[in-house]
RNA sequence: GCGGAUGUGGCGAAAUUGGUAGACGUACCAGACUUAGGAUCUGGCGUCGCAAGACAUGGGGGUUCGAGUCCCUCCAUCCGCACCA
């Protein structure tokens, strides 16, 4: 073949690699010396309908480098890909049209297959796995009755059977025991326990589960409707269409990960991730260190526990403050106040989150009538409400320090509530604003008097556990999961409700199948899609779970389950989940932060409770592809007219941009051809040009339709084939680093591999390499570009390896190397990032098998270096000058040589240096 | 406000432990060839300067014989979180 024509030969080596199974992981069988593992994992899609732009795939590519070098170089290689099938997607297009899910999911889903075949991507699909598919999500239901079948044992720091609690109960009943559980359980002796019958005690245990129903603040999107997750909501609106999201009280499946809080911050200090991405979980879990105390009210029974981080602030509470929805509120609040305090709460109560969110700097809040005392000094202090206390943080209320608190100072100052200053010292003048809470000694406060904040903290907690009215406690902003999503499209709960409590479904009676139903939506009445299921009962009697699972239930674990995707009996085998202990590359978008991210670490961490995996953290290392945005282009349109105004000619007229599609646009010149073939009413536009060129101008912002910027990377691979797509893709920039798509300079990525090509055809198609032995020059260019190119993969310093290689190649064509065998090592180390012109001129040299199964060239350091070697020479730090040295010259030789060479470098003065500094390979230091 | 990044030619970017800043690719300029093409090849290309040379890695300071790299400080941009007691 003469030319080389991508087209014709990528086909053909997708093909083989597909009917020869080239890429295909062979599970490790007990007895064989096994190679060393390695583990390489993409996030996978969501198989949407707009399929892949050429976005997507650059994590993809990066980790099908690493996959295809890692095998190279003797590693068993684990590189899975599948589908996070379930979704709102989906459904919300058969709400519309009626078509099932399943069936739109599965076009969406080949769709998405075909264009990743297109980029030779070497996955072993005899292990793809659909999050939506029963012999999948049935093993996700089985984590859910583990789940649901486990309690959290503080003391041993992890789940354990509920059989475990139920013996604990029976003899030691539920009081003094540290066990995360839910709200308003009450407390009962070992002897009530064993007198409680078994629906009783069934019922009770429902409180400690890491499974549990619950009613809860929720928030409701009735335009979608369903309940989203607080990272589903953004400023008040769903993420997914921007519908208004209101609080409402709803019965929902949650998740105990708070018992798992601890765990998942100690956990990050043992995982290599981005710090953004652990910091933003750090910032999730929200740990803070303070302490609980007690307010009693005055003239009540009642009390208010309070949490707070300053407990050496104390002394200089003036007021409490509740969140309108704190329920102690009707209680005490006196009658005088009652009528303001229900209009307050009515008021809080129909104020949208969003609304809340928005006005943060208005205050807002109604005194309660009621007085609490200070469980220090017995003075009694005001009790309000306000806005700005959230419900859902600590207890839902605080004691007001406004003196150390800006957000305190700012409500005392609003309704006149004096305020006592408890600290002194620079920076703690409460006469403004802004001072530092944290500045200062200790005044006004009795014991606390003259410590600094750190001391004072510590002294008052103590105090306060030996008065018996607090405790040190550690509180986290994070809250349980809601786990139930009023949806159809998700996996159902394996749960059945007899008297109205909620049962498992027995194991082997799992996967629960999800019912057809001829409607998607909500019923009437607000009930989830699947109450349209009428029929659909277990054994025939008692109703299914209605709601389903999140779509972050099946992700949360498929990286387990593509180490053994066929097993029917469980999740993943130990031995095999041993053998493969953890991901060793994970890589994905940042996105998912707070959501997969963490979920998934959830997750793990309770499979390892179980002893089903080896590890606590499932991904070793992550890296977060950046972006690829889109680079919009606008032409300029002259107000009233069908003319149109060159991107530097705009300002001389009055323009308004308009969006044009990017395939029209080659180096921002606009095609003006194809821009009036475009749409009728462009047919006869006029054009106002530079240079006889119509400049577009551009932005660049997200890949989206409305904006004509999309590029599919099948029209790439088309144009240019698969392997210039990867290499480009790659050499688009740091992989971490989000980056404008630009078409512009692919045309050099393209003509690097047409000069691969030439290494080994000429023009008329002969076929050069030949048996020469490659010379020193030739080695020394292949052993340095083998080694920089294993760095790079090392840390994952892609873009630079394809400048690597086009200076390895130039070299080798300037230098007309023949050398068949140095040409194919040269295809060895070329082939992860280009593999289908590797694999064709790797036939073409004579080889039967896939370049796939040649190991990766060793390079040789001694083959790397010169003969002679340069030095730079600094004068005083000033001047610099090259010499040039035998290889094997040492340091005093050096040193000689520059003092005897006055002649050939020119100092400054004229005279010659006073000493010579050497360094071999490194420095040369001259002082004058 | 808090936290995380990032600032180097017209553009995308290299420079792994401090050691010839701008590799490689694009764009652009000049030329060659030509079956006129979005092919191929040669040379140029940070700024100023005819040149020698000088100045250049967001700004300012510091450490060092030597700083894109280390330290301090300020500025700009992007991304998270945000009344979390």
């Amino acid at each position: 073949m003469s030319e080389y024509r991508p087209s014709e030969i990528e086909k053909k080596w997708q093909k083989y690699w597909f009917e020869n199974k080239t890429f295909k992981t062979v599970n490790p069988v007990a007895n064989e010396k096994s190679k060393p593992k390695y583990y390489v994992l993409d996030m996978f899609p969501y198989p949407s309908g707009a399929g892949l732009h050429v976005g997507h795939p650059l994590g993809y590519i990066a980790s099908d480098i690493v996959a295809r070098y890692k095998r190279s170089k003797g590693y068993n290689v684990l590189h899975p890909m599948g589908y996070d099938a379930f979704g709102l997607p989906a459904e919300q297009y058969a709400v519309q049209t009626g078509q099932h899910p399943a069936v739109t999911t599965e076009q969406n889903i080949r769709r998405y297959r075909t264009q990743l075949d297109n980029i030779g991507f070497s996955y072993d699909w005899d292990r793809e796995i659909r999050t939506c598919s029963p012999q999948y999500y049935k093993w996700t239901q089985w984590i859910f009755t583990k789940l649901f079948n486990c309690w959290y044992d503080s003391a041993q720091g992890k789940a354990q059977p509920i059989e475990m609690l139920y013996n604990i109960f029976a003899s030691r009943g539920n009081m003094n025991l540290n066990i995360p559980c839910n709200e308003h359980t009450s407390s009962f002796t070992a002897e009530q326990w064993n007198n409680y019958s078994e629906t009783q005690k069934y019922k009770i245990s429902l409180n400690y589960r890491l499974a549990y129903l619950s009613d809860t603040y929720v928030n409701w999107c009735s335009a979608l409707g369903t309940v989203l997750a607080n990272e589903e909501v953004k400023d008040g609106l769903s993420e997914r269409g921007g519908h208004p999201v209101i609080r409402k009280l709803m019965p929902q499946w949650q998740l105990r990960i708070t018992a798992y809080a601890d765990r998942l911050l100690q956990g990050l200090h043992e995982i290599d991730w981005p710090e953004a991405i652990k910091e933003q979980q750090r910032n999730w879990i929200g740990r803070s260190q303070g302490c609980m105390l007690t307010f009693n009210i005055k003239n009540s029974n009642l009390s208010i526990q309070v949490f707070t981080t300053r407990a050496d602030t104390i002394f200089g509470v003036t007021y409490l403050t509740l969140a309108p929805e704190h329920e102690l509120i009707t209680q005490i609040t006196t009658p005088e106040q009652a009528d303001k305090v229900q209009k307050y709460v009515q008021y809080a109560k129909n104020r949208s989150e969003r609304e809340r969110m928005a006005d943060v700097k208005t205050i807002s809040g109604e005194y309660t009538g009621a007085y609490a005392i200070n469980p220090f000094n017995g003075e009694p202090i005001p009790v309000w409400i306000g806005e700005y206390v959230l419900a859902g943080y600590g207890t839902g209320a605080v004691m007001a320090v406004p003196s150390s608190d800006v957000r305190d100072y700012a409500f005392a100052k609003y309704f006149n509530i004096p305020i006592i200053k408890v600290q002194e010292g620079e920076n703690t003048d409460i006469s403004k604003e802004n001072f530092d809470p944290k500045a200062g000694t200790m005044i006004n406060s009795e014991f606390l008097n003259g410590m600094n904040v750190k001391q004072a903290l510590d002294a008052a907690i103590k105090k306060a556990e030996e008065l018996g009215v607090g405790y040190a406690k550690i509180n986290y902003k994070m809250r349980d999961s809601i786990f139930s999503r009023q949806r159809y499209w998700g996996e159902p709960f394996p749960v059945y409700y007899k008297e109205g409590m909620p049962y498992l479904i027995d194991e082997k009676n799992l996967p629960v199948l999800l019912p057809e139903i001829d409607d998607y939506k909500p019923t009437e009445d607000g009930e989830p899609p699947l109450a349209r299921a009428a029929h659909w009962k277990y054994n025939g009697i008692y109703p299914f779970e209605t709601s389903t699972m999140p779509g972050w239930a099946g992700s949360s674990w498929y990286f387990l389950r593509y180490m053994e995707p066929d097993n029917d009996k469980e999740p993943v085998n130990k031995q095999i989940a041993q053998y493969w202990q953890d991901v060793d590359l994970y890589i994905g978008g940042s996105e998912h932060a707070t959501g997969h991210l963490l979920y998934s670490r959830f997750w793990q961490h309770f499979l390892y409770d179980l002893g089903i995996v080896p590890t606590k953290e499932y991904a070793r290392k992550l890296v977060n592809q950046g972006m690829i945005q889109g680079r919009s282009n606008y032409v300029y349109r002259v107000a009233g007219q069908n003319t149109f105004v060159s991107f530097n000619l705009r300002n001389q007229y009055d323009t308004t941009p308009i969006y044009v599609d990017v395939s029209m646009v080659e180096n921002d010149v606009l095609d003006i051809e194809k821009f009036k073939e475009w749409r009728a009413e462009y047919a006869d536009a006029q054009f106002i040009c530079e240079n006889d060129k119509y400049i577009c101008g551009y932005e660049v912002e997200k890949m989206s339709k409305s904006k004509y910027n999309v590029v599919n990377p099948d029209d790439i691979v088309a144009q240019y084939g698969a392997d210039t797509l990867r290499l480009y893709e790659m050499f688009l920039g740091p992989l971490e680093m989000s980056k404008p798509w630009s078409t512009a300079s692919i045309s050099g990525v393209y003509r690097f591999l047409k000069n691969v090509w030439k290494l080994f055809y000429d023009e008329n198609g002969n076929f050069l390499p030949n048996d020469e032995i490659p010379g020193e020059a030739s080695q020394r260019i292949l052993h340095k570009t083998i080694k920089k190119i294993e760095e790079d993969i090392d840390r994952l310093s892609l873009n630079t390896s394809v400048s690597t290689f086009m200076v390895c190649v130039n070299e080798l064509t300037d230098m007309q190397c023949r050398s068949k065998a140095l040409l194919q090592d040269f295809l060895i180390i070329l082939s992860p990032y280009a593999p289908h012109i590797c694999e064709e001129l790797w036939q073409a040299c004579g080889n039967n098998k896939s370049i796939a199964y040649a190991p990766f060239p060793e390079w040789d350091n001694s083959k790397i270096k010169e003969n002679s070697f340069e030095y730079p020479i600094s004068v005083n730090g000033k001047l610099r000058h090259k010499m040039t040295f035998a290889l094997d010259t040492l340091p005093h030789d050096i040193e000689k040589e520059i003092l005897a060479a006055n002649e050939i470098i020119k100092w400054t003065d004229g005279k010659p240096p006073k000493k010579v500094i050497v360094v071999p390979g490194k420095i040369v230091n001259v002082v004058v």
